[in-house]
DNA sequence: GTGAAAGCGCTAACAC
DNA sequence: GTGTTAGCGCTTTCAC
């Protein structure tokens, strides 16, 4: 139904060829020819149809973008620098969420080569274990991998260093006083970077000479956070003073179980997030947390692969800094009760 | 460089039709033939070019979605609902967001268009006033405003009845005892459901006998913020009781801007949101919202959408129910405290 | 400077 | 059942 550059041709009295030497810029034209083409598409409405290019050109000026979920801010910061990127760069996105399937991923990843996008961006649960980068792979079609920790598989990727931040956040509950530290993490398996940060925490904790910290994997639903919870801090005495959470999300889950099971933060339990989402300041305790400069990386992925489909090379790993942002969510040991541990669940 | 139907045939010994047919299951092969192409068609990792196919079939089963930002979860929660309807389908998303910025909304239109999306689901600052809209009229292709107030414009959308929810906010802080209201809200004309939503508190205000609501139009800047309520709240015999803010990320912005200059919630002044964001629950106080089905609203966006491109009708408006969800923002109004008002910005 | 024509990968008549 | 062929809308040699 739309008008084609034949139309356009035809209306203008020139051949097709110029009329797509005048859409591209190509080659030089007559004032007086240019002027019919311009004045043939006006009149037309003419819009040229990227599919045709796209198929003539074998590119199609669109990126593939990939990410487990778009309700973590983390996530949709990113997509707002890979938009912000692209656009000035002339390529549309082609985006998808899989919601934390792997299965979706290697169908997404599919869908978009068939497609035909001239690269993508995306975070996969894990990538030293994604069927979906293999097919990339074997596609030959350029990609950088976000958040994703790309250990020894080496795949490209912009990230920030999960293993030396949860060292840090180690370091920074010790300097506190802390002695026994805790992690919440959610699912490992959907999440190389969770286990990363893990890694560097545990790590750092032994290497002080403290006791390894205890970990709670949980399915992100608040209940189960609850009751997982209740478990882990029943005797006082022995639980964790604070509480490592794998992002902020959890950290704001955890938070709010804490204070449902009548313990108050960071009077009685610290609680460390991850991510630095921008709701975190706003919170009460406001949140201290890992900042990772999320918008950036997506543009600064963005950038990269963009680079590598002019330049033809492969994309690199970048690893960008990150940041330790204290809240009020975290604060110094508490001093051992000297009238004992205070009862849990006093509510019944 | 990826194998094409041309190869797969070669391969299996038999013609392109065959292939395709094969590929699309229409008509039926033999068994061995078919046997044959499969195998091929795994050797070779064969996967058809969509671009080649929307070429021929002159539909790319691919939509596009243009919404004001990501930021804001009550649009990353409805592409999310897209995203999810839209897979169901075997569609795939296109994405833009335009940062608020109405001329990318026309280019982002334009460029949908050129890479001929089946229809498009979008938000747009006005939709009374919308030459992405009228282009998109003129090309013949369908579309579904989400979220967007389409006056008598009547142009199709999912949305909820913002007026009457305006209303129903006027009706409850009025029931609690307040009786000067005020509203902050964002920019209205990039916002048509932030002015209806005006529209029907001032509206039922005024209809109630009460003086009209003090309204203040803020850029979404945190110290702008600051300045105007500092100036709005001033003389605390005659400023609001309460506020209702235009949305829940707003509101969020107000609470830590009244509690900067001294002011309690709801103690002091009360305050309600609009959108119903998850987070919104997590806050201290817990915010007062209208919530709206965003998750909802983009997936039946979506399947009303995508309906009518198999069924050649044109979309339909759609009005989806909304809630007031209590929260402990909005409180009773406070007496008149009997020593009289107490002093601003003590801290100097 | 401009036109003619081949071809990008696929589908859909239309034959056989 | 399967093959042939003519496009879909565009870009791009290659002539002129």
């Amino acid at each position: 139904m739309p008008s084609t550059i034949k139309d356009v041709a035809a209306r203008a009295g020139v051949s097709l060829a110029t009329v797509s030497r005048y859409i591209n810029g190509t080659g030089k034209l007559r004032p007086a020819t240019a002027e019919r083409v311009n004045a043939a598409i006006a009149e037309l409405g003419f819009r040229p149809n990227a599919v045709g290019r796209s198929l003539s050109t074998s590119h199609t000026k669109s990126l593939g973008v990939v990410i487990p979920s778009l309700s973590n801010p983390v996530f949709s910061d990113a997509v707002s620098g890979i938009n912000e990127a692209a656009r000035a760069e002339g390529y549309r996105l082609m985006f998808t969420s899989t919601e934390y399937n792997r299965a979706e991923e290697v169908e997404a990843v599919s869908s978009l080569l068939e497609y035909r996008v001239d690269g993508l961006i995306l975070t996969v649960a894990d990538a030293e274990e994604a069927p979906a980068l293999d097919l990339l792979e074997a596609a030959g079609v350029p990609y950088t991998l976000l958040y994703n920790q790309s250990g020894r598989s080496a795949r490209p990727a912009v990230t920030i260093d999960n293993v030396a931040a949860g060292r840090e956040v180690a370091q920074h509950l010790l300097a506190l006083g802390h002695q026994r530290l805790g992690m919440v993490s959610g699912s490992f398996s959907a999440s190389d970077r969770a286990m990363a940060r893990r890694d560097g925490f545990t790590a750092e904790i032994v290497a002080r000479g403290f006791p390894a910290p205890r970990v709670l994997e949980v399915d992100f639903v608040n209940s189960e956070v609850e009751e997982a919870l209740v478990l882990l801090m029943r005797d006082r005495d022995t639980a964790p003073t604070a509480l490592f959470c794998s992002n902020d999300l959890l950290a704001i889950s955890v938070i709010g179980a804490l204070e449902r099971i009548g313990l108050n933060v960071p009077e009685d339990v610290s609680v460390l997030g991850f991510d630095g989402i921008a709701i975190g300041t706003h919170l009460h305790p406001t949140l201290t947390t890992v900042v990772q400069p999320s918008r950036d990386m997506g543009q600064t992925a963005t950038r990269q692969l963009l680079a590598c489909l002019q330049g033809g090379s492969d994309p690199d790993t970048m690893i960008l800094p990150y940041r330790l942002q204290i809240g009020e969510s975290v604060g110094p040991a508490a001093k051992p009760s000297p009238t004992g541990p205070s009862e849990l669940n006093q509510t019944k």
